[in-house]
DNA sequence: TTGTATGCGTTATCAG
DNA sequence: CTGATAACGCATACAA
């Protein structure tokens, strides 16, 4: 009799504790005035029936979701997984949702997931951009309306705040850190892809934060007279195999590579497997450094030196910032620049020769 | 005077196309008939002002949300971030989106997560319970139609789905392989809290995996004839002080243990880390096998043998059973067991002495 | 303080 | 094939 519906709602309620809808509503919603005996009531019924408040017709009715949407390169990736940790933490102590997405750091999956997100009316959205030329979906989520706050990520074209490391600048000081030691000749390896194998040109670089740090990369080896500094940048080290294949080149190559900075954690554990493999004793015969602070960075002996990327705090200070938006902050958009300091633990040792 | 409200509806582009709200809605919608004609200016018209459907209100009007939600014990680890992500990738295959959520392994915050879940009407729950005798407010989600896939763990006493490793006999098989090599006094390290740090009773568990392992762990040492194999459960591994101070204990332990097992690869990391620190030398000196084939096991040296549990597997598995159950299928609930092998790389060895 | 009536943006029914 | 019109569950002016 009384359960033909899937799902109870305030209209039962109100009718079990013999109020009006409205009424029933009211304190159910916890807004409005009501009286105590009303409130009472229908408190009672609630409980009684076992009444759950349906949220997305109350998003219809306010306009307002209370989820906010999330899009990453890839949740596997530690980085990430602990900067969505910082976020949910943020998001769920201010009562909202989150909801997570993949782009794989593909923009057409990127294009799509915040579609999705979208339609889902989300209130906001964290996103980490793949490609820095590629900001039309997010530029068009900003003018209707709905505030983005991009992570680890930042592009001057794009009127969103930016929760980011300070990539260049320590990308700088690692180099000169090395460069103290001796080093002259150090490569940079990334897993971003290009057709030759090295460096075209800087501005090819769709991840903003990889960008800065060869634009970093460069600078600081130009100006310690190291030459031809854009063929000391590797693509492609995006599997095991590839990643042998580029120690393979560096270890041949003549002047002889005396250090190597990996461009994230997952890299920076192919290199070292890589290097191992071949009998590269470190820091003895090569110096590393990663970028990340990951957990396999302090098991393996010696400990790897890193550049430590606080993402749990990227994560907390993205959402804290498109909190204050949802709230109505209309400032000037604000790129906010973590610190990211070097770790020096065990690979990094005196230049051989 | 066009963009008075925030976003548009369907009424906007019916109108901008002449046609009445219900014709553009089917056309949109892609239900029902609608002219060739009729068609034509109806998309013409949307993609000309924008239109993004509201999938709020298509929730509401068709009672399918579109959303699945995903309760995992702590998505920094990445034991759950790639089950999250076998998640996400088939769901999304479906036309799923995910909310992904954190019980810290509390019940108290499992619980909220749930209610927050349910309240935002997602069609189906993948949960990793972190109390297998608490399980009442995933019972009362069936129970209201909402289908539940249970992720890592099990009960007898929950009527839905599951997809777990095969703990219990790969506890025994990893176990009887190292009585194999010579080991009896065998220790088994886990991050669950206790007040003695040692295990009371296997019931007490909460996490049914670890549960299972334990009672496997001590079914294979009871016939192997070893001496209060109770005593050889060491709980509290949360960091790395605390698992440092068990280690001690395991050394000074007599008789002597030659090998430990550890839970998952955070305690497996940390035991790793607090054994070399005190100059104890794997595989010589000690055996260690860890549950989860984490990253960090292939950069150590020797590389940590490990009971490779394919998470991302996992993650497909419990989506896949949820879509089917989304789809209708109202069979049995169905425990699916995913084999877990170990991978015996360099950390066991032959028992010293 | 309470109740009535209407709107949110869809889907879906049912005559034309 | 098309167009009114009524849900869906809640919030909220406005009236009583």
């Amino acid at each position: 009799m009384s359960t033909k519906k899937s799902r109870l709602t305030v209209a039962d309620v109100a009718s079990a504790a013999n109020v009006s809808k409205a009424t029933a509503a009211r304190v159910l919603g916890g807004y409005g005035l009501a009286s105590e005996t009303a409130r009472k009531a229908v408190l009672e019924a609630a409980e009684r029936l076992g009444y759950q408040p349906n949220d997305l017709a109350r998003s219809m009715s306010t306009g307002r979701s209370g989820l906010i949407g999330v899009v990453v390169g890839d949740i596997e990736n530690a980085f990430f997984s602990l900067a969505v940790r910082g976020i949910s933490d943020t998001a769920r102590a201010a009562g909202l949702n989150v909801i997570i997405s993949n782009s794989s750091e593909q923009i057409t999956e990127e294009r799509e997931m915040v579609s999705v997100l979208l339609r889902q009316r989300v209130a906001g959205l964290i996103v980490a951009p793949t490609d820095a030329r590629q900001l039309d979906h997010l530029k068009s989520a900003i003018t209707s309306g709905v505030p983005v706050v991009t992570l680890d990520r930042w592009s001057p074209d794009l009127p969103a705040d930016a929760v980011c490391g300070d990539d260049r600048a320590s990308a700088i000081s690692v180099l000169q850190h090395l460069q103290g030691a001796g080093h002259l000749h150090v490569a940079y390896v990334t897993a971003m892809t290009s057709r030759s194998g090295r460096l075209s040109a800087p501005e090819d670089v769709g991840i903003s934060a990889v960008r800065e740090r060869i634009e970093g990369f460069l600078a600081a080896s130009d100006q310690a007279g190291a030459p031809t500094p854009r063929q000391m940048v590797f693509t492609n080290a995006t599997d095991d195999a590839a990643t042998a294949r580029i120690v393979d080149k560096v270890l041949a190559q003549s002047p002889r590579i005396t250090a190597l900075l990996a461009s994230d954690s997952l890299v920076g554990a192919r290199l070292f497997r890589a290097l191992t493999n071949r009998g590269v004793r470190l820091p003895r015969d090569m110096s590393l450094v990663s970028w990340f602070d990951a957990d396999w960075t302090r098991v393996t002996s010696p400990q790897i030196s890193v550049v430590d990327q606080p993402t749990y705090l990227f994560g907390q200070r993205a959402a804290e910032r498109l909190i204050r938006r949802l709230k109505g902050d209309t400032t000037e958009p604000q790129r906010l620049l973590i610190p990211t300091p070097l770790i020096d633990r065990g690979t990094i040792g005196p230049a051989p020769l």
